[in-house]
DNA sequence: TTGTACGCGTTATCAG
DNA sequence: CTGATAACGCGTACAA
């Protein structure tokens, strides 16, 4: 059994408020005392109980982060950044797999509820009715990340699919291509499929270059098995495509290696831009160009975002984060 | 603020005592009382503060999992696991990013520890002796997952390196294959590196093939650069190889890469088989064949583990899980 | 069947 | 400078 705070004051003859008082660096106590108390904190081996602290405190330096797919570098990426901006502040992450299940992401809802969590990160999903109305009433701060809410006014950090479908495709008119084909996801995706397609949508139309519905290929997902049907419907509908805009890497992948497949050559024959920058990417032959998400910049910011409403208790800006293109091999000049 | 249990009992007109009979299942109360004080709490949308229950009951019902890096779909697969595991039984996982630093590792130990988590999965590392005695002394329950440790008596959960890199390189013989050559981790890595030489070294040996120095190269890690530098060796020195075993597909898609290049036609002129089964073996051109560890499953493993220690007080076995290997396209039969 | 009261390990407010 | 003592929200032995 682990010692407490009554175990120090007693060997040290001293009471507990005067522990905790220097535990917490305030003052009321001398230099002495000072000294002998940390003398047999550090004898002991005395560690103060968070869950004590918690429960008067009302901060249990703990956040909840709601996934609902617990795979990929997307995960980790976003992760990595959480973390570090929350233990650079000295909490900790409580990670949930919500499986976009209603049922599961509820139950979830209410156990960090339950152990009062301090606030929520919840990713990559659209924030139904119900979580919002739970998470009102549990009064608990919560921000979306790599997500945004129409319906509901709820702080976000996401990158602009729009603005970077309408640079990716707008990075093949400058290379000269003007007959372009996009495999995207699906339009009723509101979150990931269809601004990208408007963004695409525009970019075409503002540079006068013509863009139907047999420019655009809408798969059913972002696998690399979407890529591969992309593909071969490009192949089979020949309208003399020069270059692609895949929605994400797995499908640029996809496309390329059925490419490949078919001996169209990539990038003399046709060019290709993903989406994404998965590790992959630089991997693959040739290597990827593609559209950037700064993940793990992305995951820091909605974790200082959510610590800064957290302490200053103020509700602070949307933050928008740049993509970028990267660079490599996969688009060539035409 | 939320109701507490007070709330609800004054409201029902009953003890607090009551309430807390009914909220954990005993009996003791009328059936008529226990719909009333239900009726109460789902009015008032009370749910028990899990803080305060951890400070009497003495388990938090959270489990601390350490990871050295959060990137790649290894981590992903194994909290994937690791969280069904413990969601079945009502726990919450915290994650925590060590970076294979032993300050940050020391310092998450302290934090886990403060916050009474119940146990704790140590991950992908080796368990230092600093780590070991703090854990003892603090008596918090450990398993050890893709990882063990040869000194401390701590189960682990993990699948044998020696026996999988042996049946990858037998796999290949069994093709026909009779002059193969390895691209290696370091042998100084007693986890990841030597387990895997060594396997290699002895499936050849057992079969009357040669295998010297010539045939090992070894790189400093793991990665897609180790695996060019690894093509570019065996291309240089060249000794007739047919095939390469790869410690990692991201050595073995470096390789690959390389080959192709070269000019080296894969698998005809040159099979290479990888380790691990990240999302991109089957990806890349041709598909990997790999020896895969079942992450996920591994995960789900050394949750249920962790989760028996703790109820039953018992130390069971340790578990080896078995590899399996991935049939794709990158080895033809010779 | 129900209620009272103490304790879990802290922090914070008082007196002294 | 220091020490009782009342919270925090809940579980439970004991009494009624």
């Amino acid at each position: 059994m682990a010692y407490t705070i009554k175990d120090v004051a007693r060997q040290a003859n001293v009471s507990i408020a005067t522990v905790s008082r220097i535990l917490n660096g305030q003052q009321g106590y001398s230099l002495k005392t000072k000294e002998k108390v940390m003398r047999i904190i550090e004898e002991l081996g005395y560690h103060p109980n968070a869950v004590a602290r918690g429960l008067i405190n009302k901060r249990t330096h703990t956040i909840g982060v709601l996934f609902p797919h617990l795979s990929g570098s997307l995960v980790t990426d976003l992760l990595r950044g959480i973390e570090k901006a929350a233990s650079a502040r000295g909490s900790s992450i409580m990670v949930c797999h919500t499986e976009s299940d209603k049922e599961k992401t509820m139950k979830y809802l209410h156990l960090l509820s339950e152990k009062r969590v301090d606030g929520l990160i919840f990713t990559s999903e659209t924030l139904r009715e119900e979580y919002y109305q739970f998470i009102l009433k549990a009064n608990i701060p919560v921000v979306l990340l790599s997500t945004k809410s129409d319906e509901y006014d709820v702080p976000y950090v996401k990158v602009d699919d729009y603005k970077a479908a309408y640079s990716a495709t707008e990075y093949l008119i400058k290379k000269g291509h003007t007959n372009i084909g996009m495999i995207s996801g699906r339009k009723e995706d509101l979150i990931a499929g269809k601004p990208r397609i408007d963004g695409f949508l525009d970019a075409m139309k503002d540079h006068q270059l013509q863009a139907n519905d047999k420019h655009l290929y809408m798969a059913n997902g972002f696998s690399f098995i979407d890529g591969i049907e992309g593909m071969k419907y490009f192949h089979k509908h020949t309208i003399g495509i020069t270059a692609i805009f895949a929605a994400s890497d797995e499908i640029a992948i996809g496309a390329m290696s059925t490419a490949n497949q078919l001996g169209i050559n990539i990038p003399e024959e046709l060019s290709i831009i993903g989406y994404d920058n998965i590790n992959f990417a630089e991997m693959s032959i040739p290597s990827l160009t593609t559209v950037a998400q700064p993940f793990t910049e992305m995951g820091e910011q909605a974790g200082k975002l959510l610590l800064s409403i957290l302490e200053n208790d103020e509700i602070p800006e949307n933050q928008t984060v740049a993509h970028r293109i990267i660079e490599r091999d996969s688009v060539q000049e035409k």
